[in-house]
DNA sequence: ACAACGACTTGGGGAAACCTGC
DNA sequence: GCAGGTTTCCCCAAGTCGTTGT
């Protein structure tokens, strides 16, 4: 089978919905098998050592490990896992353990800790052998060939048995995440591939060669009932092609998206009530960059919310506040429970609006009650082929980072000044898109370490300037050739001193300012990357300055693609 | 109409890998 | 060579949105 490489934009595409015509790989890897403890590990109920049946253990172990953290102390975290835990016990174990709390995992938890710290105590032979272990296994199974390309596998591990932890305040946390079997596995690849063997004495669930799909493998998950697959890397062809589309969708509203924003604030006057909220909601996606916001079944997940399911206890309405009028104030749970505050005045036709939702409303009534994410994709689907509300944070993202780049690029900054200058646009972009971090736990001291360095910087740069001084003066006495090539040297320490110095300050500057902003996700996923690209050609900054290596694999259509001067 | 499902993108955290100054 | 800090990459949860089934 010959590989050929060939850019991304010539590729031939499926007219027919399809995604491949040949599909071949190894199959997933699994989770190591369980190892028991060693007999000297013990787990004690009611003070009393107590040996447990090996399926029971394996989850005792699950608890064991995260006892340093602080969920582990959690009513709801403690008691799904022990629901779960005791459905892993045999009948004897199950009537002789009934509480938690008499539940001693300490050994266990030792034990866990002392492996970690010989993990990092081992050898470099010892540390090689395993890197080329991950490496062999890599080489076999994280590749496969679709169509014409050998391609990367994004995740081709299984997900390990253990506790679901989910993320902010959800209702399933500590409940068991079983181990996936062969059995549990849909394998996807084409009829006339070499089929991936399941490991010996194991049977798949089922082979199935659908190639109007792009996964590899599949199975269903047991907390939420929900199927994760196995999927291509953002590097391959099928990633990188959807990518390239989803920023020539978001270009195409650049043209119509005046015409759009006219229609919504006419729709702000409208006489239809679903109108109207469609029309503020809408609002809202384009100005704020908020999310669509799909219902949620209640219970099943954490209490989060977007702009079609934002409630009335989410919104504060000032008609006068500080020297502005009409301020909404935002305070609400989005995606990953990250809490989403702002306070913005608006068009005094949207604050009216929003005082009308709210009449006759409870806290926990929606505030969008005639609208909801099908019925708002379903009016941008008329409005423009291809538009969804996810294309508005696309947009507006896109488009954000261009007129900032635009605006602070300066032609006689030098390299980290331009490099700031771009971190800041790109802060700009994840600001609006409210994409934030726990500050770093090291972030004081690391901090702390770079001020030492500057003010070290600060006293050698006097020192430099002082020796220059003195060389000038013995030149100014002498003037003979000697001294005045030290006036030379001395003037090209000051200079680098200085330009050292700039380096250290830009960078403090820019990790101050990045301090709670995760600049990640905008990088990744929203900012078309053929403006950074053609600003990169433009200013004269290495494309890896601001790409690493993996994010180049990911934009290399970009990269390919992209001139000076391109326009998002 | 609308609920459930399926496929795919987006998201922050943290472990591992890598670097850097001593 | 190593300690500690920084960067990268993996993990897997949590969204979006189209399709399917009732």
């Amino acid at each position: 089978r010959i590989l050929i490489s060939r850019p991304l934009w010539e590729e031939e595409r499926y007219t027919d919905g399809s995604k491949w015509r040949f599909l071949e790989h190894k199959g997933p890897v699994f989770a190591p098998p369980y190892e028991p403890m060693p007999d000297k590990v013990k787990f004690y109920y009611n003070g009393k050592p107590m040996k447990l049946s090996a399926p029971a253990e394996e989850v005792a172990t699950f608890f064991a490990k995260m006892l340093d953290h602080e969920y582990t102390t959690k009513d709801i975290f403690r008691k799904n896992f022990f629901k779960d835990w005791r459905k892993e016990m045999t009948s004897e174990e199950k009537s002789k353990i009934t509480d938690l709390n008499k539940c001693d995992f300490g050994e266990m938890n030792e034990y866990f800790k002392a492996q970690s710290e010989a993990r990092k105590q081992m050898s470099k032979e010892e540390k090689q052998k395993i890197k080329e272990e991950n490496e062999r296994l890599l080489q076999e199974y994280g590749f496969c060939i679709m169509d014409n390309h050998k391609e990367r596998i994004g995740n081709f591990r299984i997900e390990p048995p253990g506790l679901f932890r989910g993320r902010g305040d959800h209702p399933k946390m500590g409940m068991l995440k079983r181990r996936i079997r062969p059995e549990d596995i849909i394998i996807n690849c084409s009829k006339d591939s070499k089929h991936p063997k399941p490991p010996p004495g194991t049977k798949w669930k089922e082979v199935r060669h659908d190639n109007k799909v792009t996964w590899l493998a599949s199975w269903t998950e047991n907390i939420q009932g929900s199927i994760k697959y196995i999927m291509l890397n953002p590097s391959s062809r099928i990633k990188g092609e959807k990518d390239w589309q989803k920023y020539e969708t978001a270009r195409r509203l650049k043209k119509c998206v005046d015409r759009i924003r006219a229609q919504y604030r006419e729709d702000w006057k409208s006489k239809e009530m679903r109108i109207r909220q469609r029309a503020v909601a809408l609002y809202f996606i384009d100005k704020l960059a908020l999310r669509a916001g799909n219902e949620k079944e209640e219970g099943e997940t954490a209490d989060t919310v977007g702009c079609c399911s934002l409630r009335v206890e989410h919104i504060k309405l000032y008609p006068k506040l500080d020297e502005q009028e009409y301020v909404v104030e935002f305070d609400f749970l989005g995606k990953d429970s990250i809490r989403y505050y702002n306070k913005i005045p608006v068009e005094k036709r949207v604050f009216k609006n929003l005082q009308l939702f709210l009449e006759n409303k409870q806290p926990e009534d929606d505030l969008f009650d005639r609208l909801n994410t099908s019925i708002l994709n379903k009016h941008l689907q008329e409005l423009m082929d291809g538009l969804t509300a996810k294309v508005f944070r696309t947009y507006n993202a896109s488009i954000t980072l261009q007129q900032q780049l635009k605006e602070l690029s300066c032609s006689d900054d030098n390299i980290p000044a331009k490099i700031l200058s771009y971190n800041r646009a790109n802060r700009a972009v994840a600001i609006l898109c409210n994409h934030q971090r726990a500050p770093p736990k090291t972030f004081e001291k690391s901090m702390q370490n770079l001020q030492t360095k500057i003010d070290e910087k600060q006293n050698q740069l006097s020192a430099a300037r002082k020796q220059l001084k003195a060389a000038k003066a013995d030149h100014k006495a002498s003037h003979d050739e000697k001294s005045k090539k030290a006036v030379e040297v001395k003037r090209k320490a000051v200079q680098r001193i200085e330009e050292q110095l700039m380096k250290l300050q830009v960078q403090a500057t820019d990790r101050e300012e990045n301090k709670q902003i995760a600049l990640g996700t905008s990088k990744l996923n929203y900012l078309d990357p053929r403006i950074s690209v053609a600003w990169c050609k433009k200013w004269g900054v290495p494309i890896e300055k601001i790409y690493n290596k993996t994010q180049r694999e990911k934009f290399a259509w970009a990269i390919d693609m992209a001139e000076k001067d391109y326009e998002f």
